[in-house]
DNA sequence: TTGTAAGCGTTATCAA
DNA sequence: TTGATAACGCTTACAA
């Protein structure tokens, strides 16, 4: 039932080694000799066992991609993005959700290592960095995105989060906003550090005092949004405007702020972060800072590739995205009221 | 560098065999060596190689995950679920994308069959039978969601798509609508048809003659439900309701609706199918028809993991879920116009 | 140019 | 109970 390389080099009348000269290009091989293996091969419709092929020493095809939840609109375009770059190069990806649970991730690193991957690509995930450490001492490269791992040996692609929460504010402000709250992401990620410090800098250059009861805490979901946006309106003065952590938390705040009888812009104007599909078809439509997903999902394979090849050594690089605001409805100028 | 079963014999001062045994549970082993060859494993970081198991004959331990598209809303929730239940059987899934092309499909089911997969779960994708059927040849199981493959072998899952649809216009028959319109799915997919079948079932029980310019055919996207709309809105009478053939049609359907002037639910319902994630947080919430997508991507994973191993043999084995209705804001009674 | 044979890391058979 | 040893399917010297 299974057919093998022996069984095409049988039917071919050679032997196995030159099957396999062919089937990969190597060595010299006649012509005529050549055109017989290839129909004896397809005849029999032969499929290289990868696992064989990967056991002699060389490589599986196989990378694995590690995500906190695919589940998470930010995560499928970064997905399909790695998908794409590897696809392109023969490979293949195992998708892996951790739900940030370290014994989840220890898990899935633990079964990526049994399967030889020949590297792997975390993203948004934790900030531990065991894994990373393991897969490393296997000798199996790593690319890590958004997220910071200073680790001297692995390659990051990212977003320049402190841009673009200032780009986010900047715009606020220019709006005649001056009251303008944080719905921050999570206290622990780089990422939410980032962009609360985009904001401060931005409220700074603008002469505008930073008020610590203007940035709440929680984390990246719409629960979390809608949460600490309850909070936000019951200071006084209330804000007229709130930068999110990312989209799902703006999107919480907006939900927030409309079951609080507030208008969205009107009463609140309100930015998020990513620029995922939801923003754009949400009514009105969410003001963001978008990160090109796919294009960064596509450069972390890349340059997973490159390691693997062993055409890039050396010190880990960082590849780093220039967000870009997009003004959507969910933001307006400021009324000054009387 | 590698350290594999034979370096953890020696330092265990044992047989490779013996090793095997232990870490198999499989044959007799006395506690005492069972220790000593733990102990040299966990001290040397033994990982066993997966591909060298499978090489032997045994199974890979990965099952193939082919899709249309992780970026369309539908498919995360159902892949999350299929990973869900790999996870718990130690089982790792490949990701693979179509863009429902063929010739991408062949490309990922060839590099699937290289990999030796121990099974693979097509949804939503192609209804033609080359891919599966190679895979059959293969000896590896199938398990087909979200479409209709009239194959003797396969397993399927799948939500009621007629008792869907008529559910979705039976409650907008119950609010008072008997000018109905259908922005249908895709025409040459089984779920778009059934999906229209039920619509029209439901008009029927209800005496409402049916209007083949009611229904407007396109695809499951939110373009097309945009596009698909304006046209349906032209028709004379002008539709009251709109049935979706899914979530994102309906919300192209909408914002069509408000281009054109006409607030929904006010001048016009909609009720949309899947109930994406999207569905719950868009403004007025979507009234959708639900399928338990992630129970559905679980379902279909332990189906494949009967036949894998050999739980479960003879002729394909079908689940098909009940949706259930969910309404929300897009649909309100008909006022009747004088 | 092409074939033979030695691994690659495991499991499984068979003696011991 | 345990240890050789023969596969598993393929690549790659090494000869021919």
């Amino acid at each position: 039932m299974k057919v093998t390389i022996r069984d095409v080099a049988r039917r071919a009348g050679v032997g196995v080694a030159t099957v396999s000269r062919v089937l990969n290009g190597s060595g010299y091989v006649k012509a005529e000799t050549r055109e017989r293996v290839l129909a004896a091969a397809a005849e029999l419709g032969y499929v290289p066992s990868q696992l064989a092929r990967g056991l002699v020493g060389g490589l599986s095809g196989t990378v694995g991609l590690v995500i906190p939840d695919i589940t998470n609109p930010f995560f499928p375009l970064i997905t399909r993005g790695v998908e794409d770059a590897a696809s392109e190069a023969g490979y293949t990806v195992f998708l892996c959700n951790t739900d940030n649970d370290p014994g989840l991730e220890a898990h899935d690193v633990q079964k990526l290592r049994e399967r030889r991957v020949d590297g792997v690509i975390f993203v948004g995930t934790t900030e531990r960095r065991e894994s990373v450490d393991r897969l490393l001492a296997d000798g199996i490269p790593v690319v890590v995105m958004d997220r910071q791992l200073n680790h001297a040996d692995v390659d990051t692609v990212l977003v320049d989060n402190l841009a673009g929460a200032r780009a986010a504010c900047r715009h606020l402000i220019g709006l005649g906003h001056r009251r303008i709250a944080h719905a921050a992401g999570h206290r622990s990620t780089r990422t939410g550090q980032d962009r609360c410090q985009g904001y401060r800098e931005a409220l700074e250059e603008a002469g505008i005092a930073f008020d610590p009861a203007c940035v709440a805490w929680g984390d990246f979901t719409y629960e979390s949004g809608y949460r600490v946006c309850q909070v936000l309106l019951g200071l006084t003065p209330r804000p007229t405007a709130i930068f999110a952590g990312n989209d799902l938390i703006a999107l919480g705040a907006i939900r927030a702020a409309e079951d609080a009888g507030l208008a969205v812009p009107d009463d609140l104007s309100v930015v998020g972060f990513d620029d995922i599909q939801m923003a754009a078809l949400v009514r009105p439509g969410l003001t963001t800072v978008r990160q090109p997903a796919r294009e960064m999902g596509r450069m972390a394979m890349t340059m997973l590739l490159q390691r693997i090849r062993g055409e890039a050594a050396g010190p880990g690089r960082r590849h780093v995205y220039q967000p870009e605001l997009i003004v959507r409805g969910t933001t307006r100028r400021r009324e000054p009221h009387a």
